[in-house]
DNA sequence: GTGGTCTAGACCACC
DNA sequence: GTGGTCTAGACCACG
């Protein structure tokens, strides 16, 4: 569950782990039916609150991410969620016009952005080049 | 200016007018030296309180996009800033990652997003297809 | 974090405390990591509104000599900024300059700004003699 | 009339030219009884509004500084006046506090600071070797 | 508890 | 007219 916490980060907490975990569901570094460590051992781990993990194990929980059983532990879902389509596009178009719009500041041009995209597709489907960038989702 | 405003959304409408205004910037809709709306007026057009549009200029000057001259207005800023090298490079990988982590999710592949990308790109440049949307970034 | 108030002062409120804080960065009154007063509390202390605290600590937050921890509180950052050469030399020579016109339309010589700035260091460096006048800096 | 403005700068434009005017006064670059440029001149050649050299003129003059005699212009004052001791004594300590703040915090000593004023005063007796750095003050 | 955001009002300084 | 500062309140999100 390589995780890495920015304490000062715009993001809160709870949200960079949420958005690690997803991630990690997007490209299959975590498979449908793993266990993940308790909120306990891993807020242990990342020397955070333990309620923290908990905050972010329960939304992932309640968007049908993930799922609890008593006394078992957390696991990924079997079955994944589809987000609502409405959503899907909006979040895909708006994370799309922020992608160009920085990389128009910079004199980036399509191409550019598209050769960017492969070398992440890269470093998300094979492990973590730089851990450090992953954090910034 | 051409500004949308939800409410209600996640991202806080300070911020929403500041990612709108470095989209405008980034893509040309604004143009250096030019003189942006007063924060009273902006606030009008809103319908929000004037020290919300203010506090969007206030972070964008200290950013180095815009500049205050008193008694004059707000303008932008003639030379616009250099992001450091560092600072550049991990901003667009993480929102190529946030990006393709999305479109994961819902099945799209690197050419599906090459094709939102195209779309969100037009969009940008000429006028505002989905103005609801632009708000998202 | 004895910071002392002029209300009618030339200077605003928010600019006096920022002032304050960085002179005790200088001088190592205050060290980094150190936890400052949450801006409500030193509101209270001071007797003055919170978001006016609040706006000296964002400035010196975006100035990189402060970070916040949403929920912890603020910080002296641990990597105090350095500011590009240039503005440090054209910064400290402005201050030269203005120390000297005062002083000389006050017919003071060199070596009487020199026996000023021994004085000015002994106050800065340990307790406030005269506390009044550190709310002019 | 060597008067450098910068438009956006945090000193308001009228005070920039108080400040050049009294540095000039302090430095003996202008002498008593001497004639001033009428306002209107000075605006048009510093590209401003003749009321912001006016009301520049107006301050120096009720501090002292100047004299104008109706139909004739603007003249440096033959005695020149003292500031009440009170102010003096902190208008210099703050000057001297804000010198050695600045120099701290890049690690420059008393000495260091010396050697700065040093150069300050034969820059500012022999002509203005760098006329941009005199807006500061 | 902390900071983050927003409101509705006020008064001032500047150009 | 512009921006600059300050107030007194409110509600939310975070840890």
């Amino acid at each position: 569950m390589q995780i890495l916490i920015r304490p000062g980060d715009e993001l809160p907490i709870y949200r960079q782990i949420m958005s690690q975990i997803t991630e990690a569901l997007a490209v299959g570094r975590l498979q449908p039916g793993e266990k993940l460590p308790s909120h306990r051992e891993l807020a242990e781990e990342l020397v955070i609150a333990p309620l923290t993990v908990k905050k972010a194990y329960d939304e992932l929980e309640s968007l049908g991410f993930l799922e609890t059983q008593r006394g078992r532990g957390t696991f990924v879902c079997s079955r994944l969620p589809k987000l609502k389509m409405a959503d899907q596009r909006e979040q895909i178009e708006a994370a799309a016009r922020k992608l160009l719009s920085l990389a128009y500041m910079v004199g980036v041009d399509l191409g550019g952005v598209v050769e960017i995209l492969r070398k992440a597709e890269d470093e998300l489907l094979h492990g973590s080049h730089s851990a450090a960038s992953r954090a910034a989702g």
